[in-house]
DNA sequence: ACGTATCAGATTGTTCAACAATAGAATATT
DNA sequence: AATATTCTATTGTTGAACAATCTGATACGT
């Protein structure tokens, strides 16, 4: 492995805390492959840092689920199979549903909704799918936003993570979102009109294909 | 502080996390004062580990949201205020609904709610307060656990440890839970009849309840 | 050949001592 | 009294060391 380059190194944070964000940033972008194992001599090195520090990194990215930790054998990248991903959508279903039936008129993450929802309708356009990708993430942060209640969106944020990483283990990730500008869109826009038992149902609609498209993709990359 | 005996240790774990569950049932039973500091070296002694074992039990519990940790000033027990109290509602308002909503027919949740309502009722006889407490908990989890999904048991059981926190550092946490008995009992039964409406609104109401008077206890002690 | 015991090497688990960096308090300065 | 300036205790991080545990290879017996 070569040594890693500071990118934008500001430090406001711990070392720890910094090389945990940046080591994170690789997991989602797929620069592991899911279940490999992580030697600490190694990765530390890599990252410049020593043992004892990297192993607080590791409790750190163990505690998101981004890492699988087994006393004594060490720590290695998770490979989210089958059943992790129904989990994680039916997490989605409660949190999304629950957010969307606690809106209220005016509510500030509306807004923004409605502008990262047009955002996305712009990008599709020029064919940037990793940006789409993160835009469509943010719409559906906002949504659980809805809820004003940080620990939901804390939730909300590591499961959202873990999607990310699968998104990142898996070949064709590229498409997995266009799809789904025209529905975010007409969620918002039901939202907006107050009809919240439609806007339910086009979330549940939404949740359904989205799960329905990544097994498969899961299935035709590993089964 | 003096030094802490080692209780029943079975070490099937690291030693970090066992330190880390110790410092839990510490914390939850209100033996330290909340937002006092930890200070790395005295916990450290006390515990009989060195510091870079320790860093790894605080960001254990820092990630369980029962430590506060501040960069460069060290790790502070939480205190829970107003806000916690309602945000922690909040999240076992939409859990604990979608909950029920996804029970179905014969779920071995469902049998484990029972027993827990009889048991509850059992033991509130002999007025062990604290066990009531322990009894009521295991029910509202095993309600969540209706959703099948270790996501959101998770995220619930963080949640419910912070409560138990609040609860331990409240002077009368005697009779929280006495009142609720009979509303578990009605729950389930409610549940075991198909009626999920009924089964929702029921728990709205103990939710209601419960938060109203956690917070009154709340602002009485601090206030 | 097959399963098992044994052993050596590598990795994790934990400690310790040291020093740099930072925050908070105490002191001095204007 | 308000602001600077030490001083000191605490956190942040490191490197080396050793114990405990796992892995894989070798040797053994059936």
């Amino acid at each position: 492995m070569a040594s890693e380059k500071k990118t934008l190194e500001i430090g406001d944070q711990s070392l720890a805390e910094s090389v945990a964000a940046r080591i994170r940033e690789l997991l989602i972008a797929g620069e592991f492959a899911p279940g490999q194992k992580l030697s600490e001599q190694q990765v530390a090195a890599r990252f410049g840092i020593s043992r004892n520090t990297l192993r607080e990194v590791f409790r750190l990215l163990t505690s998101q689920r981004l890492l699988t930790y087994i006393p004594n054998r060490g720590v290695f990248v998770v490979a989210p199979d089958e059943a992790a991903v129904i989990d994680i959508y039916r997490v989605r279903s409660v949190l999304q549903k629950g957010a969307v039936q606690a809106a209220t008129k005016g509510h500030p993450a509306l807004a923004r909704m409605r502008g990262l929802a047009e955002q996305a309708r712009k990008v599709s356009a020029d064919g940037d799918w990793r940006q789409l990708g993160t835009i469509n993430m943010e719409f559906h942060r906002a949504m659980v936003e809805l809820c004003d209640s940080p620990r939901l969106s804390a939730c909300f944020d590591l499961v959202l993570a873990e999607l990310r990483l699968v998104f990142g283990q898996l070949e064709d990730s590229a498409h997995l979102h266009e799809p789904y500008i025209d529905l975010n869109a007409s969620v918002i826009r039901t939202l907006e009109e107050g009809d919240v038992p439609d806007a339910v149902s086009q979330l549940e609609a939404y949740l359904l294909k989205s799960e329905k498209a990544v097994l498969a993709a899961l299935q035709r990359r590993k089964g």
